[in-house]
Parts: structure tokens; sequence; C-alpha cells
DNA sequence: AAGCTAAACTGACTGTTGGTCACCGTTTGA
DNA sequence: TCAAACGGTGACCAACAGTCAGTTTAGCTT
């Protein structure tokens, strides 16, 4: 591949604009309430010029996802240094996830949209593509802890297993931040919802500690 | 409150009618894709009958949501009876509450998009507060599961601590449901999505057995 | 500097869809 | 018998995602 040219870079520079501006926007006002023209307004563009950077309004959001997730991913493999048992590896890694995803709750939303409508969105193909690599990404981390805490043989736990307990935990996470996502008032504390997810992780990991 | 006099009993079957075909029309093509216009020529009315029963697309999908939500309660109490131990209630109830809502796939992404966007959907009030009602009282099902365990001796938990596992718990089936929704293409097995269920059971009653 | 090309950009336009409303025929009951 | 109420109609409206013919601008060539 060849080096990226001032144009590449200013083309670049412009879709971060766009993005920028549209999140936002999503955040502030939901993602269905926002109008193309309002991010276009927004960045002093016209609407035509946004669907010169961008496929739509469906693809400027999957990026905004696809953003963060990457954003997660390098604030949570971090964690994995200096941390000593695979429960506190487990534990560290379900705050950060809760808290990160619950810093702005519309991309909670956004994030279980994709995961509920996976294949039905018309994106261009290579960012569903890109959605469900990275997404799979992020959920195969914690299969990683799975076997760290096996290797460590802190976890008892079948190899063959280890996927299920994957699933498992990984839709707790959201299961629960859905739930106080919908029982919640825009007032509900993140302390509730953290104490919620101890309480859950205290069971779970008890569980793979004993259980086979 | 008054007998309900023809009048009103054609009424109520007109709106039967409309929901049973939009049921079906959502079921089939997911909610989006499917217009009113859509329903209305199911029915041999016009958009503008439609209007004169329901306020709108978004109270005829609740409609059909509550009407199910209905349908697991008459589902789901009698399994009270007749099972010896809490184990085997909540394990009975899990595995309902996942087939119920993979029946039909649509069901489920529906059921989603009301607790993620709760008191953000332009419903007639009483609607709206209809499935608040409703969804807490499947939840508080869950509640007296659990408190009838705690009775017999069979859980080891805290009173306080009820409705924080019954949060996970809840959470935890959701999240579990849709992130297969998520992974499994169409073709996902039945029986995968079962034995996860039961994987994460069994830890969790365990933990609910041992911890406090 | 003038001429040229391609990319950036514009905004009027289209198509679709949820929702409204003035109007019409039928039933009802006084 | 007749008017009010009711069930129903379908043309219409507004909002919005997405398109495209045409205009401007930037940068290159001679």
């Amino acid at each position: 591949m060849a080096l990226k040219g001032r144009k590449d870079r200013e083309r670049e520079r412009r879709r971060k604009t766009i993005l920028k501006a549209a999140r936002k926007l999503f955040f502030k006002r939901g993602y269905n309430p926002v109008t193309v023209s309002d991010i276009a307004k927004k960045v002093e563009l016209s609407k035509g010029a946004v669907y010169l950077y961008f496929s739509g309004k469906e693809e400027i959001c999957a990026q905004i996802l696809l953003d963060d997730i990457a954003k997660f991913h390098g604030e949570v493999l971090p964690i994995f240094n200096g941390l000593a048992s695979a429960s506190e590896v487990i534990t560290s890694f379900a705050h950060m996830y809760v808290d990160f995803f619950l810093k702005d709750r519309e991309l909670f939303r956004i994030l279980m949209k994709f995961m509920l409508h996976a294949n039905n969105l018309d994106l261009p193909e290579d960012t569903n593509i890109r959605i469900i690599r990275e997404t799979n990404r992020a959920i195969s981390v914690t299969e990683n802890i799975f076997q760290y805490g096996i290797d460590k043989g802190e976890f008892v736990l079948k190899k063959e297993d280890i996927r299920t307990m994957r699933n498992a935990f990984w839709g707790m996470l959201n299961g629960i931040i859905s739930l106080h996502l919908f029982m919640g008032r825009e007032s509900t504390k993140k302390e509730r919802i953290r104490s919620n997810v101890n309480a859950c992780l205290n069971i779970f990991i008890e569980g793979l500690k004993k259980t086979g």
C-alpha cells in the first residue's frame, strides 16, 4: 500500500469530523431522532457531502461503534498486566465493560441494536464483517481470561466448556446493563449497577472455582 | 363497569383481527420492514381504519408484546405446582423463558426494543405503563422463586440480596438469548442455547446454595 | 497565465412511510 | 323520518433517507 498523500489525510480528517459531530448528536438525542441533515449542518456541509464519506446513517453509526470498541480494547488489554488472579482479571474486566458501555447509554443501545439485528442491516459488506469481527474479538477476550484461570489452576473448568462460560458471562453483563437501562430512570446510580455486577460475579466466580 | 354490548365486542374482534395480521407480518418480515398499509391490506381495511383502533404502528407492536407476556404468564404459573425444589422451579422457568422468546425471534427483538427504549417511545400513556407493569410482573416471578428457595432453606441468600439476584438472573437470560441471536446464523440449534442456559444455571444455582 | 481534469461539494429532488382529515355511506334510536 | 353517531375511506401531508445533475474548487500541465 502506497503512503497516504495529503488528500487522503484530509479525507480521513473530514470523516473523523463528521463522526465526531454525529457521535455528539447521537449520544445527546439518540440515534433515531437525529437526521443526516442535522449531522451535515453541524459540520457545515450539505447532506450530499456526508454521503460522499459514508454510505448512510447506519454506516456512520456502525463506525462510531467500531471506534468505541477499539477504544475499549485499548483500555482493557493493559489490565492483564499487574493483576495476579484470574478472578481479579475477570472482575476488572466486567467493571470496565459495564462502565464503558454505560458512560453513554446510547452507545449500549447501539451495540445491542447491532447485536440484535446482526446481519439484517444494510451496511457495506466490509463494515458488517468488521462489526462482527470486532465484537467477536471483544468476546474472545473473556475466553482468554477463562483459559488463564484454568492454566493457573484457579478455575475448575473443562476446556470444552470455556465457550459456554464465555457466552454465559458475556450475556450476563449485557443482560444486567440492559435491565438497568430499562428499570432505572435516568437517575439510576452507577453504584447500584456495580453492586449488582459484583453480586453476580461473586456467584459466577465461586461457581467456576467449585463446579467443573 | 357496564356489560359490553355487541358494538364493543365487534370492536374488540376487529382489534384482535388487526393484531393477528400484524403479528404474522412482524414475525415473518421483522418490525421495521412492515408498513401500516401492509397490515391494513392484510385485513382488507384502509390505512385510516387501522388508526381508528390503534394510535399507531408502535402501539400495535406494544399490544402484541403485552399479549405474549400475558400468555407467558399463563404458561409459567402452573409450573410452580408439581415441582419440588426451588432449583427445579428456577430451571424450568429459565427454559420456558428462553424457549418462549426464541419461538419467534422477532418477539425477543421487540421485547429488547421496549426494554432499551423504555420511556422513549411515543405510546399512549397507559400502554406505556402497562408495558412496564407487565414486564415487571414477569421479573417479579423470579423474585418469588428466590424467596421460595430461601423459605425452603435451599438457597443461602440474604433477604436484601433477592433483588440483586433477580436482576442478575433475569439479565443473564436476556443476555444469553441476545448473544445467541447475534452469533447464531438462522441455523442456530435450540439445543445449543439450552445447554448454554443449563451450564449457566448450574453455576448460578450452585452459587446460590453455597454463597450467602 | 490559461486551460483542463478530477475531486469536493451543493441542494433540489425522489420515494417511502407514518400519520391525518374532510368526507361518505350505514346504522341507530328518538 | 331524520339527524346524530359510527365505521370506514383514500387522498393528502410532513418527515426523512438517499440520489444526482450540475457547480465550484484545487491542483496539474503546457
